[in-house]
DNA sequence: GCGGACTGCTTACCT
DNA sequence: ACAGGTAAGCAGTCCGCG
């Protein structure tokens, strides 16, 4: 039992009784589910080898509890706390203060108080607080009547401190467990021993790190430490679930789990494909083909076929699902109370955004690959939406079966073939790529700290806050509320250039419109990183409590950095940087490794990769536990003094920079001299690695920044930001950008652009005749738009693609709303614009397309000095007459 | 009552 | 529930215009 349920429990997530009768298995089945957990959650480890990979918290026992996964055995191990660990919180409050306090005197729940020294990281001096121990973690936090709410209220400068941490990261912090680390389980000793590897940085490190101080050296050791330890191979089972929807369009509720579970399919990492099926009245066997190893088993009743799913729960140490959390799993729960199982028999630790497995893991993969951060730095941004169907296509290349009927209405067979399919797609998800979006989870539960299932759950946030956390508790540092951080140093100063953000970001250079040829570009190897890292930017180190330290000053801005500590930030973020450039990004690419071990580097690559990226984005977020804004405002700063300087001194050395956005600069035609000369200047000056990223044959640039076609020796083309590439931009316009981009990739040199020029106008008129003569097929042109929110929260204007989804019947949009893919057309009555399926070709409204052929051509147009009116063969001054 | 200039909203993109 | 900056298209508002 997690603590999240011990919570929802109290908030009272309750299931009406069972309406449906339970039928002469039932009761079989209880005691079966019954005993497999109760010898299962018994804490008796003879001896084994084992991962951490998860703690919870047992309400019932209370305390904490781990999970580690056995290899030999292939299953979880749970091992419950002997220490005696319990829930706690630090507050100003003296002992005495405390017990003469009515919310606490007589309170049962609070064990006791115990006066600590801590360091305070603010103020950088030591902090006398009162640790006050409860007995379970609800006392601390949770509820209405917790110490964390109460106890503010008790004096006017009250102060709670880490109230707010889960327990069983207390646990894991205090403890100094490593999660995704071996550790060897004995019966009858107090805690498992961890297999500690050696903290010591490989040769070639060591090598390239020969600058840095020993702090540095020795925590970037103990990185190496947890990401070189092997990775064991997971079994594991993907689980997918149908139900008998009463209508195609709704989904059924699984919070009510008011229809039967008809079919649940399972596959796993032995081969094993299994569907179970429900038998019912009328139904017929069909003739859908499946795969000759597909095992299907026929159960007669309901509560058979959700009795032999749940013991599939306890079977397999991990479970992989496609939105778990909120479908299968949870509706698993609620039906199997509705037909009478005891909660106490069912392996499901049901919360209030997840759905966890008493004896396993559950890793929901619609969470993380809906993920931005995993999407956009583990995935390169190769999916775009959240559906299985979209995210498996776009992987795996596969898609969902299509079907035109309710799921009620198939044969066994035909069930069989879609829900296994599902279960299929998901596992690929999992095991694509040698068990990548598995590894990728566990190496970032090693970096976070956290447990597998709470990383592959949320977001960057809180990644971060949890490595800062398991730091300040291993230095013994008062981890600061939100508040004081802000009320020490919250403030920024800097103007942004966008309305309604708090500072000034990144500058983007103003391009030189036209054809360059041989254009090299410079980038910063992770530059906010690396600024992180050499100019010492942390929350606490960022407008230090040291007069000293206040000539230090940060470009741009009032602030200034201390000179004194090294900040816990600039630390961790420099020593991660180091640790992806300088060692796991080199060996991804030996070709020398082999294929697993180089997997693994790339892994661990594109782990930190996400985390990096996002380090200093947290900072300027308000609700980041560790929320300061002049750190990011610093980093941006610094930022835009790196590559302005870069820019000057590239223009002192005679290059021409023709471009530069955010970390990098676009350099006309350099010498090889020249390119030396800039990164030597720049490793010098500013402490900074500034890195050959990319030559080109030649690059197009509009006026427009964000905007350009780079061409590389290969014929090879990078196309960024112009709209001829944007996914919501009309095919037939797509096609004709892409045969464009085709004749620019062709071209070798400066004297063969005539005759492209003369092919792209060819393009372009093309396009344009077969739009008058209505040759283009409707679905064609259709602009593809996701809708932002549901139809109804747009309330300050009604942009197009919202019109179009408003002129449907209101029983039509029912199932529309965030998130759905809109297609419309633009037609000449009315408001303009009709989804494509009600559209008829004659309504097109030629003139509005004819302005996208010429503003999604324009770019290139421009750059390549080419008038669109006369690639339209109209005189130039026609459009200027005809507005006379 | 209409149209141009302007601002703001929305989506998709770049780093 | 990481940040800010840019492009494009449209919606909505204001104001002048006898």
């Amino acid at each position: 039992m997690s603590e999240q349920d011990s919570l929802d429990r109290f908030l009272g997530e309750e299931v009406k009784p069972s309406e449906v009768e339970a039928k002469d298995s039932s009761s079989d089945w209880f005691e079966r589910l019954k005993k497999i957990l109760d010898e299962r959650s018994a804490p008796a480890v003879k001896f084994s080898r084992a991962y951490l990979l998860s703690a919870s918290y047992d309400g019932d026992l209370r305390c904490a509890v781990l999970k580690f996964y056995d290899p030999a055995e292939n299953r979880i191990l749970l091992w419950y706390d002997t220490t005696g660990h319990t829930p706690y919180c630090f507050t100003n409050l003296t002992p005495e203060e405390l017990q003469a306090l009515p919310e606490i005197s007589g309170r049962e729940n609070v064990e006791g108080f115990e006066v600590v020294e801590k360091h305070n990281p603010l103020t950088d001096s030591p902090i006398k607080v009162t640790k006050i121990l409860a007995r379970d973690p609800l006392t601390i936090g949770g509820r209405p009547s917790s110490l964390r709410e109460r106890l503010p209220k008790a004096r006017e400068d009250a102060k709670v401190w880490e109230a707010d941490i889960k327990y069983h990261e207390n646990y894991l912090y205090d403890l100094g467990f490593e999660i995704g680390m071996p550790y060897t389980l004995r019966e009858g000793e107090t805690l498992p021993k961890p297999d500690v590897g050696e903290a010591k940085l490989p040769s070639g490190l060591e090598e390239a790190l020969k600058g840095e101080d020993e702090d540095f050296r020795n925590y970037t050791a103990e990185w190496v430490r947890l990401l070189e330890c092997p990775v064991p191979s997971f079994k594991f089972a993907s689980l997918d679930i149908e139900v008998e929807a009463p209508s195609l369009d709704r989904i059924p509720n699984a919070r009510e789990a008011l229809y039967p579970v008809i079919a649940v399919s399972v596959v796993d990492s032995e081969g094993r494909k299994r569907v179970l099926l429900l038998r019912r009245q009328g139904v017929e066997e069909g003739s859908a083909e499946l795969d000759e190893n597909v095992e299907l088993e026929f159960y007669d009743d309901e509560v058979s076929l959700l009795g032999a799913t749940l013991e599939i729960l306890t079977h397999y140490p991990i479970i992989v699902t496609f939105n778990g959390d909120d479908f299968d799993l949870r509706y698993l729960w609620h039906r199997a109370q509705r037909l009478g199982f005891p909660k106490g028999v069912i392996p499901i630790d049901m919360g209030r955004e997840s759905a966890l497995l008493t004896l396993g893991i559950h890793i929901d993969l619609y969470k993380f690959f809906f993920n931005r951060a995993i999407q956009v730095y583990a995935f390169d941004q190769k999916y775009r939406e959240n559906t299985l169907e979209d995210v498996a296509s776009a992987i795996l290349g596969v898609g969902k079966l299509p079907i035109g009927k309710n799921v009620s209405e198939l044969s066994y067979r035909e069930l069989a073939a879609y829900c296994l399919r599902d279960a299929e797609l998901t596992y690929q998800l999992a095991a694509l790529e040698g068990c990548l979006t598995l590894k990728l989870i566990l190496a970032l539960a090693r970096v976070s700290r956290m447990p597998v299932e709470d990383v592959s759950r949320q977001g960057v946030s809180a990644w971060i806050k949890s490595m800062m956390y398991y730091e300040h508790r291993r230095r013994n540092l008062l981890i600061p509320s939100q508040s004081e951080i802000l009320a020490f140093k919250g403030y920024t100063t800097t103007q942004p250039v966008i309305k309604g953000k708090k500072y000034r970001g990144a500058v983007v250079i103003e391009p030189k419109s036209g054809v360059n040829f041989n254009v090299v570009v410079l980038d910063f190897a992770s530059l906010y990183p690396s600024i992180i890292k050499r100019w010492n930017l942390s929350y606490e180190s960022v407008r230090c409590p040291h007069p000293e330290c206040r000539e230090n000053r940060i470009p741009e801005t009032p602030h200034w950095v201390c000179r004194r500590k090294r900040g816990i930030t600039s630390l961790i973020i420099g020593s991660l940087r180091d640790l992806r450039v300088k060692w796991y990004k080199v060996k991804a690419k030996d070709k020398s490794l082999p294929q697993e071990v180089r997997s693994w580097y790339d892994v661990v690559q594109r782990t930190l990769k996400v985390v990096l990226n996002a380090a200093y984005g947290v900072f300027g977020a308000e609700h980041f536990v560790l929320y300061c804004p002049p750190v990011a405002e610093a980093t941006a700063s610094i930022g835009r003094y790196a590559i302005t300087k870069t820019i000057e001194k590239a223009q002192q050395l005679g290059i021409e920079v023709i471009y530069g956005d955010t970390d990098s600069v676009f350099l006309r035609n350099p010498t090889e001299e020249q390119i030396a000369e800039l990164v030597n200047w720049s490793e010098r000056e500013l402490g900074m690695e500034l890195d050959v990223d990319k030559v080109y044959r030649y690059t197009v640039f509009s006026s427009r920044k964000k905007n350009y076609v780079g061409v590389y020796p290969d014929g090879s083309v990078d196309i960024k930001g112009l709209t001829g590439k944007k996914r919501n931009t009309p095919e037939f316009l797509k096609r004709a950008f892409s045969e464009a981009v085709g004749i620019l990739s062709t071209v070798e040199s400066k004297e063969a652009f005539s005759t492209a020029r003369e092919k792209i106008k060819a393009i372009v008129k093309e396009c344009y005749e077969r739009l008058k003569g209505r040759r283009y097929p409707l679905e064609d042109l259709a602009f593809t738009i996701v809708l932002g929110k549901d139809v109804e929260d747009y309330e300050k204007t009604t942009p197009q693609h919202v019109k179009a989804v408003k002129a449907l019947p209101a029983e039509a949009r029912e199932k529309i709303g965030a998130g759905s893919v809109i297609r419309f057309v633009k037609v000449r009555r009315d408001p303009g614009v009709k989804l494509l399926f009600q559209a008829s070709p004659e309504e097109i409204d030629l003139e509005k397309y004819v302005e996208h052929i010429q503003s999604t051509f324009e770019p290139l147009l421009e750059a390549l000095e080419i008038d669109f009116d006369e690639i339209l063969g109209v005189p130039k001054t026609s459009r200027l007459e005809r507005f006379l």
